[in-house]
Order: structure tokens, then C-alpha cells, then sequence
RNA sequence: GCGCGCUUAGCUCAGUGGUAGAGCAACUCGUUUACACCGAGUAGGUCGGGGGUUCGAAUCCCUCAGCGCGCACCA
């Protein structure tokens, strides 16, 4: 007989353990025992690697049940199911959370301990984060297929990575070259345009005389090297002066030439319509040079400080600097005016918090707008990513981020892929120089003597590898083809892909989402998969984004120690719709506990009232009972279509409803005379009802709460199937 | 600057043309065996403001306001 109490810790660890022991969360096994047909339409999903930089948050708990939903419920219905669970070495944040505990620790930084030895204790901490990892994502009751656990720094994966590259860079998608690259002075590395975080800032716009010139600038500390002065073709005020007029004039360190530059991206009423450029450090500025062939000069070296340029400046950290130029300057007589409080972005890095400083690198890039053959006819990597949703081979769920991600489409620049970071797939491109100093300053295929492979190891002497890493998004962009085996023409791989969903964070729509569906189609000319579910971020009861420092941290494992796993889950779907935020209370995790007992009780209040001879009275049901009945498959019904729809909160809602409602308050209360009653026939009928009823409700509530309905459909006296997991949804 | 979202009971939200809903919180009553992690009941909203379409609008359109977010080469 049941407990009067639902032990919520035994039931989950064994249940979870006699799942994962049965073999049904992997679909082979499915096909071998009968549950699913061998020609089952395929359900696929691949789980969004949780980073191996710690423990699992409320973010990840949301994914993983609304993934579990719609596996289970997928299962339940047939299909040959499939979902796929890994990790994400994820690159730099890994290596840095690891550089710091080892600073904290023993006051060492990497190069102290040298790159072998750092990287070993970065696979360390990855192998310890990783088993935390696994272990909470068994305690949400993810009913994933452990047997396919994937790496995105394993040898398979690195494979892939490898193929990937040599094959993009074939293709001519991949290349190397000078260009203007956001660098982190902090941690050293590059970083692409989407790791930038912008934040606002109230500064000083200086008016500074440029010779007959007047330019506004807000920062002065990169003015030195300045020997272009841009106007707008159109602008009256500066039409006396012709593109490419030579003119002396004084500057911060003495005279200088500076050129008369006519350019269209000039905003004729910023300022004064003038300015001067800095190639080597801003963006805008490193296109005007390029598209009129102009010198650019480094003025700030890689560690924030000003370059022998600057003269009596240099050495100096540009932010101590710049009080310093300013003096001078007005010394000069140079600042005509200064215009306080002007609200101005200051790039940040969303890894390290440091400022972000551009700088001219030689890296490696992706090319987003070059032209290249697609089974014949010619595309970008640009217009490939466009098209899969424009033409609806993509859905994204909720509609309106398909506008974001279009937005996001038009001004994406060339993907900058190599970091100066150590962990994480190495770029796969090795280099010969005669002079073997290993990487060449120049174009490594240019015409210094400097030879170059890419993809594979060379045979042979001489040879040094990139010391670089590639963006940790790079890999993962493989993801739901890289898990599949690929570049192996398997089996998983022709059954399984594209993948069905692809369900994640909106915040990663384009790290990771939009990368995904670049790569596919430029390495698998496919799309990586059918529609993408995009969850909102779980926030605090304010609706305060959670962190350490505020405090208000709600710990997945700690709401299910403290109440249990399905009233976790279900705190997380109920009143998340797709793409807002959750807001998320402990009193709520407490309601959904107290409708776990409910199910717990409706349940263990049917199945008390069994017995045996029932199965010998013969009964017909009444047409009441038929309604009854008819009610919870209507219930389950539309529980069934809300799944298919992709409205989970809606399909929770509706089964604890029915439930609660329906279920427990009418017709249970309804039927309790009859089944105590003396009356064998009308007990049985009753008993019959409820039995039929219940078992509909277990179903229809077991994609949200799997715990609680498996332990009581275990309690059955008649059962179809091994678990209530593999019953067939009808 | 461009774009998007939100604004419904104290709180969290559902509700896409037809007499305002749920959960939590509050209040009252109730422990005669499924459940006090409960049950029965009560109270609480001119659906952000204004205008329009319509026989009829929380729901469609316009406009304003507040909050939040995304994007952007205004130095």
C-alpha cells in the first residue's frame, strides 16, 4: 500500500534509476523492445551544452523541462525519440574562471605555470564541473540518452571542428587577414562583436582645432597619430577644400600634414561635420581607410598603453592619460570648447569587464557576405542564414525574435574565430617559415617562404601549429550535426537530422542559434533544425536577473531537497510563456509542491478502494460516467495540443486544472458514496470510473511531473506498459 | 535614432470581437478516514490614459505615457 506521505527523495532517486536502468530514453533500445515502431517518424532534439564553468542554474532547469516535455510527450507518442545530452568546454569563460581560482589560490597566472600544465588543470576543473552537471540534470528527471553524451572538446568533436575548418576554408568562408578586431586588453584576447556588452556613459565631447578645422572628439588619448580629417561630400561649410587638399597645421605633438577626406558616413549635423580618424582603434574609422586606401598606425599597445607616438605620453595607460593630453592641449590653445554630459557607448567585455580596445590583428575570420557556389548557384553565408527562416524552413517560436534575428542578419560583420586563449580547439592550421620563428607576422601564405596547412597534422619537420584557439562558438555551431557523428555519414546522423527543436535561451539567439544554422548550411547545405522554442531568463520574485553578488539565487537542487523535483519543474513552465521572462518565488515552488501531494492523494485514494473481485462484477457504464469520462480525454486533448503548439504553460495549467478541479473536487467527490458503499455493483462501476479517469490524468500530467505520476501508475493493478513513460498517448 | 515587448484583482499571470478569469496572498467557517502540503465560502478589477472601427473591444486600428529589452559606423 502507498505512504500516506510522498517521499519525494526515495521515489525520485529510484524511479530515475529504474528509468535510466529500463534503457527507454535511448530510441535503439525503444525499436529492440517493442515500445516504438522500427519506422517511427524520429523526434529529435540536442540538449544546449550547459557551459562546464560550475553548477547548474534555474536557466538551466527551465531548458531541461521544457525539453522533457516535449521528449516525453514525443515518446509517449510514438515517435522514435531522440535527445542528446553534452557539454561546452566554453572556452573562455572556462579558462578564465580557472585563472582566477588558481590566482586566488596560489598567486600564479598561466604563464607561470606554462600552457601544458594550465591546460591540465583547466581539464581538471572542467572533469569535476562536469559531474556536478550530469548529477543535477538526473535530478530534473531529463529523460536524455546518457549512451550519446557528447563533448564539445572531445576527439570526435575536435574531428568535426577540424573538417569543418579545412572544409570552410576551401570553400574560401574561412581566411586570415588584418582587420579591425575588438581586443581585451584584460584577458588578452580577442573577442567577437557579440561577446561586447555597451554601456552608457556621460563624458566630455571636446572641440578641438584641427588646423582651419574645428573636430569634436570624445576621446582625446587617441588623437595623435591623426592625419585625415574627414567631411561629408555634400557639406557646404567645408566645400573650399578638395578630397585628398594637403594642409599643415599644428597638432598635440608638433606639426603635422593632415588630408582632406570626403566621405558619405559623415553626419553633417554631429558637431561640426569634421572629425579625424583613427584606422587602427575604431571601427567606422578602419573602413573609411580602407575604402580610401589611408595608412593606419597603432597608437595603444595590446595592454591598454600609448605607443612612442604619443611622445612625452607614451607608456602611459590611456585612461591616466587622458587628463594629461587635455592639459596640454589647452596649453596649446587647441580645445576651442567642451561640451559636458554627452552620452556616449563605451564597449565592455561581457567576459572579463574590461574595456574593450580595437585594434588591427592578423586572425582568422568567417566571411559572412563573400559569394560562394551552393549546389549551383551563389549565395553568402549572410543570405544562406536568411533565407532558412525567411522560406519558413525555420520557425521561431515566439514570432517576433524572427524580426531580431533578421536585424541581426543585416548588420553582421566577418566572424572573427581565433582567440589568444589556450583552451579550446586549437586553430587547425599549421605553419613552415625558413626563418622557423614559428607564427610569420605576414599573410602566412604570402610570398615570404612561409608554407601553410590547414586541417590535418603535416608529416615532416618544421612545422609549428597556430597557437591560437577558436571561438568556443565555433564548435558548438556543429552541435546538433557534430553529436550525430558527423563527418561520418552514420546512421543517427540520416535518421536523426535536422533536428525537431532546438530549444534555448533568447539571449544565445544569436550566439549560438543563427551560428547553428550558418554552419549547417554552409558545411550540410541543411538547415540543424525545424523550429526554434526560445525561453525567457529566469529572474528573481522582482524580477531581478539572479546572481551570486545579489544574492537572490534560487538553486534548482536545493527547491528539490527542499520540496521536490516535478514541483520544481512545474513552478517553471506555469506562467512562462514562450520568450518572456519567468519570474520565480519560492512560495511558487511551494504552491506546485502542495498540487505534487494533491495528485499524490487523488491518486493513492483510488487505488485504495481496489479489490480483486471487482473484476468479476459486470458492469456497463451509465451515460454520466460516459460524460466523466469523455471530459478528462477532452482534458487530455487539449493538454496534447497546447504541447504541439508549443504552449506549455498553457498545457500545465490545463492538466492541473482537470486535475485538481475536475478530477479531485467533483467527480471523485461524486463517486465516493458508491465506492464506500455496500453496494458491490456500484462500487465496482465507481472504482472502474475513477481507475480509467486517473490513469488518463497520469498521462496527460506526466511530461510535467514524472516522478509522482510514474510511482502511482507503478501502483496500478493492471498495467499495459513497464512504465507510464512508454505508455501510448492516445 | 530604429525596432520589439509589457501595462488585466494586493502579487504572478491567463484570456486575440459577445455578459471580466486562475494561482498565490487576505478574510470567514470547517479536522465524521484521500488530502490542513486540505475543503467550503467571502471580498477584491470602469482590463495604463485618450480617440477610432463595430450592434458589441481587455481583445482590432491610431495616439500618448510609464517600464523593460534588442539593434545601431553620430566622431
Amino acid at each position: 500500500m502507498l505512504d500516506s506521505r510522498y517521499d519525494s527523495k526515495e521515489i525520485e532517486a529510484r524511479i530515475y534509476r529504474d528509468w535510466e536502468q529500463s534503457g527507454f530514453f535511448n530510441p535503439d533500445q525503444c525499436v529492440a523492445k517493442g515500445v516504438t515502431k522500427k519506422n517511427a517518424k524520429p523526434f529529435s532534439i540536442v540538449l544546449p551544452p550547459p557551459n562546464v564553468t560550475g553548477t547548474l542554474h534555474m536557466g538551466h532547469a527551465a531548458m531541461l523541462v521544457i525539453e522533457d516535455i516535449m521528449v516525453r510527450y514525443a515518446r509517449m507518442r510514438g515517435r522514435k525519440t531522440l535527445w542528446i545530452p553534452g557539454t561546452d568546454h566554453a572556452a573562455i569563460a572556462t579558462q578564465s574562471k580557472v585563472e582566477s581560482l588558481i590566482y586566488k589560490k596560489e598567486g600564479k597566472n598561466r604563464h607561470d605555470l606554462g600552457r601544458e600544465n594550465f591546460l591540465a588543470r583547466v581539464t581538471q576543473f572542467a572533469a569535476e564541473s562536469h559531474a556536478t552537471i550530469v548529477n543535477q540534470v538526473r535530478r530534473m528527471g531529463a529523460s536524455i540518452d546518457w549512451s550519446r553524451e557528447a563533448y564539445t572538446l572531445d576527439d570526435s568533436r575536435e574531428r568535426a571542428v577540424r573538417e569543418a575548418f579545412k572544409r570552410m576554408y576551401d570553400m574560401g568562408l574561412i581566411y586570415r587577414g588584418a582587420r579591425i578586431v575588438n581586443w581585451d586588453p584584460k584577458l588578452q584576447t580577442t573577442v567577437s562583436d557579440d561577446e561586447i556588452e555597451w554601456v552608457e556613459e556621460k563624458v566630455p565631447l571636446y572641440y578641438l582645432k584641427y588646423g582651419p578645422f574645428v573636430i569634436a572628439t570624445a576621446r582625446p588619448e587617441t588623437k595623435f597619430g591623426d592625419k585625415y580629417v574627414v567631411v561629408h561630400p555634400k557639406d557646404t561649410r567645408y566645400a573650399k577644400y578638395k578630397d585628398g587638399e594637403k594642409i599643415d597645421l599644428e597638432w598635440i605633438n608638433g606639426p603635422v600634414t593632415a588630408t582632406v577626406v570626403k566621405d558619405a558616413v559623415m553626419d553633417m549635423s554631429f558637431g561640426t561635420g569634421a572629425m579625424t580618424i583613427t584606422p587602427w582603434h575604431d571601427a567606422t574609422d578602419f573602413d573609411i581607410a580602407e575604402r580610401h586606401g589611408l595608412d593606419k598606425e597603432q597608437i595603444i599597445d595590446e595592454r591598454g598603453r600609448l605607443l612612442p607616438v604619443a611622445g612625452e605620453f607614451a607608456g602611459i595607460k590611456i585612461k591616466d592619460a587622458r587628463a594629461a593630453i587635455i592639459g596640454k592641449l589647452k596649453e596649446k590653445g587647441l580645445v576651442v570648447k567642451v561640451e559636458e554630459g554627452y552620452e556616449h557607448r563605451v564597449a565592455t567585455s561581457q567576459r572579463g569587464g574590461g574595456i574593450i580596445e580595437p585594434q588591427i590583428k592578423e586572425q582568422w575570420f568567417v566571411a559572412v557576405n563573400k559569394p560562394f557556389m551552393k549546389s549551383g548557384k551563389k549565395t553568402t553565408l549572410k543570405e544562406l542564414m536568411r533565407r532558412a527562416v525567411a522560406q519558413k524552413k525555420i520557425k521561431i517560436v515566439p514570432k517576433r525574435f524572427e524580426k531580431i534575428y533578421f536585424h541581426w542578419i543585416e548588420n553582421l560583420r566577418d566572424w572573427c574565430i581565433s582567440r589568444q586563449i589556450w583552451f579550446g580547439h586549437r586553430v587547425p592550421v599549421w605553419y613552415r617559415s625558413t626563418d622557423a620563428h614559428g607564427r610569420p607576422n605576414g599573410t602566412p601564405s604570402d610570398s615570404r617562404g612561409v608554407e601553410m596547412c590547414v586541417g590535418e597534422t603535416p608529416k615532416g619537420e618544421g612545422w609549428t601549429q597556430d597557437p591560437d584557439t577558436l571561438d568556443t562558438w565555433f564548435s558548438s555551431g556543429l552541435w546538433t550535426f557534430s553529436t550525430l557523428g558527423w563527418p561520418k555519414e552514420t546512421k543517427d546522423l540520416a535518421t536523426y537530422h535536422p533536428t525537431d527543436v532546438l530549444e534555448t535561451g533568447y539571449d544565445i539567439l544569436f550566439f549560438w542559434v543563427a551560428r547553428m544554422v550558418l554552419m549547417t548550411g554552409a558545411l550540410l547545405n541543411d538547415i540543424p533544425f525545424r523550429t526554434v522554442y526560445l525561453h525567457g531568463l529566469v529572474r528573481d520574485e522582482k524580477g531581478k536577473k539572479m546572481s551570486k553578488t545579489a544574492g537572490n539565487v534560487i538553486d534548482p537542487l536545493e527547491m528539490i531537497e527542499k520540496y521536490n523535483a516535478d514541483a520544481t519543474r512545474l513552478s517553471l513552465v506555469v506562467g512562462a510563456a514562450p520568450g518572456s521572462d519567468i519570474k520565480l518565488s519560492e512560495d511558487k515552488v511551494r504552491g506546485y509542491r502542495n498540487f505534487t501531494t494533491k495528485i499524490w492523494n487523488a491518486g493513492r485514494f483510488v487505488l485504495m478502494n481496489y479489490r480483486p473481485e471487482f473484476a468479476e462484477v459486470k458492469i456497463s457504464m451509465s451515460a454520466a460516467d460516459k460524460k466523466y469520462l469523455a471530459g478528462a480525454k477532452r482534458a487530455k486533448r487539449e493538454v496534447a495540443r497546447y504541447v504541439e503548439n508549443f504552449q506549455f504553460h498553457r498545457a500545465a495549467e490545463h492538466a492541473y486544472h482537470y486535475l485538481w478541479h475536475t478530477f479531485a473536487d467533483k467527480v471523485i467527490e461524486v463517486k465516493k458514496g458508491d465506492l464506500k458503499g455496500s453496494d458491490a455493483k456500484k462500487a465496482a462501476s465507481a472504482y472502474r470510473l475513477l481507475e480509467a479517469i486517473l490513469r488518463e490524468c497520469l498521462q496527460m500530467l506526466h511530461p510535467f511531473v514524472p516522478f509522482v505520476t510514474e510511482e502511482l501508475y507503478k501502483n496500478l493493478p493492471r498495467k499495459e506498459s513497464e512504465f507510464l513513460m512508454i505508455e501510448p498517448w492516445k
